[in-house]
RNA sequence: GGCGAGGUAGCUCAGCUGGUUAGAGCGCAGGAUUCAUAAUCCUGAGGUCGGGAGUUCAAGUCUCCCUCUCGCUACCA
């Protein structure tokens, strides 16, 4: 379960800082992990929580490129941005690092050349790379363009065609060019660094499947989700491979070795090793000690927790690992919490489509929404994709915050706190015996909500804390002391209630904090309380146990303010308004995508449409390609031959439905083998924005054979 | 096709190692109440737990088959 050490590490995954973090990242990985460091520090535990920017690899180099501008300038833009919104959403890094710092480069280098030296854990290969001479660097393969081997496009990248989606490697382009001198670029070999992932795979396994590392426990499985521990396992199962950690580029961290110039380490090795500079860089500014980082990943009595989206699971739980193990030193996590993917009103994130809202966005869009970071908070914790992907909504949002945090939670504050007003002055009242059952029931459903947090159940867990707030309004209701004040003001029911209430609203002050610190201040503020602390949790729980009030008799209380205004307020519509303009957007998006009709292809002359030979044809028979998903194979009738032909149809039509169903069919396209099965031809479809097929045949009955013009 | 995760009330989701009449929030219907932000509280309706077969004294929970959704992957000239 949670954690039982005292000192914790917990890290949240490195943004790339080649753009802005969208909500589904914050809901992902930075937002439960603040939960969770929040409320260990308020637990009393030694909490180190770090982060940072992910700075290198191609795509900033070729944006950089595009953009004329250098990578430098791109990392600095998204490593501030992101930075400053984490910050202003309250999440609490400790330390915010970036892998271009010279310390990360220096504790990249370090941890290559262990393994290097170690031996056994690197080998190295050759292969031939394309070398652009001009430039004096090997290309990768996006930066090489040529002639599609399969479609003929001129402009395929050496790692994909984009008109026909077929992957390539640099070496299948017929005329190669570097799009960095425009010129030939030339066969060289090169050599690389691969991390033997093979040799790991036996106790990797062990280690994720029953939580053993070197015949002890190391934690405990079932506390791992399980979409976490199946996609490890399916991992495992299919065998590991050396995966190459090096690359030919100039931007990045050099590989440390004699001779290896313009190698750089692969950014998937170089990234979480950000992880450790970041804490080494932590401990020498705000420790004053250079070795203070090894208490949190070198000591046994350290625990280490990674938080990610679902994407990063085999890194973090299968690479990374490895590489720590390899190294010897190294404390192993004892859970990687991955959640899922967070939609948006139905669909992907999508920055290219304008689909979304990015965490810097928001802010700005409602800055005039005084408690927009906490309701943006709890939206998003209300709705965190735990165990399966969810989806943000608009109206959600307006729920949660209006009929959960305002009708509920803060209306009941008030509710306590115009009553301590009206009928005490303002003033915690003495009731007569301490109601320790009282105080014993409180306590055991503010643990519970602890106990969620600890195991990773964040949506559970402010449930609970909000059925807290539910229990008091119930409990107002039952006694309610207004009714008594009518016929005996001076009753000790009703002191007794308000002490009992005043108590669970200061149970709740502590208990948000994790969730919705800002929030947590203010109801602190109004309660005349001081705001949490580290170990004011664990304080709380200590005194409620013991029968302690947390609020005593005689403490003044702050004037009533309203908490939370709602969004959905018939006197202010101004919130409101924000969302139904992107509301509005959202709509606006959608119908502008229905007819999604492909641009038209580049004009061709008359000769190159006769060199189709289109012909009118009859299926004879259509089977299911063994082991595809899409294909069928066809014979057809071409009246004066017959034709075996793989068509990717299976998907809309059964073999038996199609039997006897006039086509056209292109004659004379080369023969090629699909799946085993040598295909003759194609069968000429038609194609819907969704991706439907329909057959295109000649009117009524016609005879097979013919020549289309 | 392979692998992973899912399919539980109108909606969003909980249900750990199988065990009494399957839960929560929202929505809906009825009622109570007025300290409070037209808030709150109570009661109720509503589910053959994707379908089928099996194991078991007992299955939403285990096994097998099928089906649908999402993701990765292969193949889609």
């Amino acid at each position: 379960m949670g954690s039982t050490k005292n000192r914790l590490l917990v890290t949240s995954a490195l943004p790339y800082a080649n753009g802005a973090l969208h909500l589904g990242h914050l809901a992902g990985a930075y937002l439960p992990a603040d939960i969770y460091v929040r409320y260990k520090r308020l637990m009393g535990k030694d909490v180190l929580f770090v982060c940072g920017s992910d700075e290198h690899g191609a795509a900033i180099t070729i944006r950089a490129k595009k953009e004329g501008i250098s990578p430098k300038e791109i990392i600095d833009k998204y490593h501030n941005l992101n930075k400053d919104t984490f910050q202003k959403l309250g999440i609490s890094f400790d330390f915010y690092h970036r892998t271009s710092a010279p310390l990360h480069h220096e504790t990249a280098q370090e941890f290559f050349k262990k393994l290097l030296d170690k031996g056994g854990e690197f080998e190295e290969r050759t292969t031939d790379q394309y070398y652009d001479a001009e430039y004096n660097q090997f290309l990768a393969d996006r930066y090489i363009k040529g002639t599609c081997p399969h479609c003929e496009y001129e402009e395929a990248f050496g790692d994909q065609c984009e008109n026909c989606g077929r992957d390539l490697s640099p070496t299948e382009l017929i005329k190669p060019v570097s799009t960095l001198s425009g010129k030939k670029p030339e066969l060289k070999s090169t050599s690389h660094w691969y991390f033997r992932l093979d040799n790991h795979e036996e106790w990797l396994r062990k280690w994720i499947q029953e939580g053993t590392l070197e015949g002890q426990a190391h934690h405990d499985p079932r506390s791992w989700k399980k979409h976490v521990i199946g996609q490890c396992l399916s991992w495992l199962d299919s065998g590991l491979q050396p995966r190459a950690i090096t690359r030919d580029l100039d931007w990045g961290i050099p590989v440390p070795v004699e001779g290896a110039s313009n190698k750089v380490l692969y950014v998937w090795f170089d990234a979480p090793i950000g992880y450790i500079s970041a804490t080494r860089q932590w401990g020498i500014d705000k420790k004053g000690d250079p070795d203070y980082w090894k208490k949190y990943w070198q000591s046994p009595d350290s625990e280490l927790v990674h938080f990610i989206g679902k994407d990063n699971i085999v890194f973090h739980c299968i690479v990374f690992p490895a590489m720590l193990k390899a190294h010897g030193s190294y404390q192993l996590p004892v859970n990687v919490p991955a959640n899922q993917f967070l939609n948006f009103e139905g669909q992907k994130f999508s920055k290219s489509r304008g689909w979304g809202i990015e965490q810097h966005e928001y802010l700005e869009l409602f800055k005039s929404f005084p408690n927009k970071e906490d309701a943006l908070r709890y939206a998003l914790i209300r709705n965190m994709p735990e165990n399966r992907d969810a989806d943000f909504k608009w109206d959600d949002f307006v729920d949660y915050h209006d009929k959960e945090l305002a009708d509920n939670l803060g209306n009941y504050l008030n509710r306590v706190i115009v009553l301590t007003h009206k009928y005490f002055d303002g003033k915690c009242p003495s009731p007569e015996n301490m109601p320790v059952e009282g105080l014993r029931s409180l306590f055991e459903k503010a643990e519970e909500v602890g106990r969620l947090i600890e195991k990773f159940s964040f949506k559970a867990a402010i449930m609970a804390l909000m059925e807290i707030s539910s229990f008091g309004n119930t409990y107002l209701q039952d006694v309610s002391p207004w009714k008594i004040f009518k016929r005996d003001p001076d009753s000790p029911l009703i002191k007794e209630c308000i002490f009992l209430s005043l108590q669970n609203v200061a149970i709740l002050s502590q208990l948000i904090k994790p969730f919705l610190p800002g929030i947590a201040k203010k109801m602190a503020d109004l309660l005349g309380l001081p705001a949490a602390s580290e170990g004011s949790i664990a304080d709380m729980f200590e005194k409620l146990s013991s029968g302690e009030s947390l609020i005593n008799p005689g403490h003044k209380i702050g004037d009533p303010e309203i908490l939370f205004a709602k969004i959905d307020d018939r006197k202010d519509r101004s919130i409101m308004d924000i969302i139904d303009i992107q509301k509005e957007k959202l709509a606006k998006i959608m119908e502008e995508q229905k007819p999604k009709q492909p641009s038209l292809k580049d004009r061709i002359t008359y000769d190159d449409f006769t060199k189709l030979d289109i012909r009118t044809a009859r299926i004879l028979s259509a089977e299911k390609v063994k082991g595809a998903d899409k294909l069928l194979k066809l014979e057809v009738d071409m009246g004066f031959e017959k034709r075996t032909l793989v068509s990717g149809i299976a998907k809309f039509f059964k073999p038996d439905e199609i039997v006897g169903q006039q086509v056209l069919v292109l004659a004379n396209l080369a023969p090629r083998k699909i799946r085993g099965v040598e295909s003759n031809g194609m069968v000429l479809m038609a194609e819907n924005e969704e991706g439907k097929l329909t057959f295109v045949e000649p009117k009524g009955s016609w005879d097979i054979g013919f020549p289309v013009n």
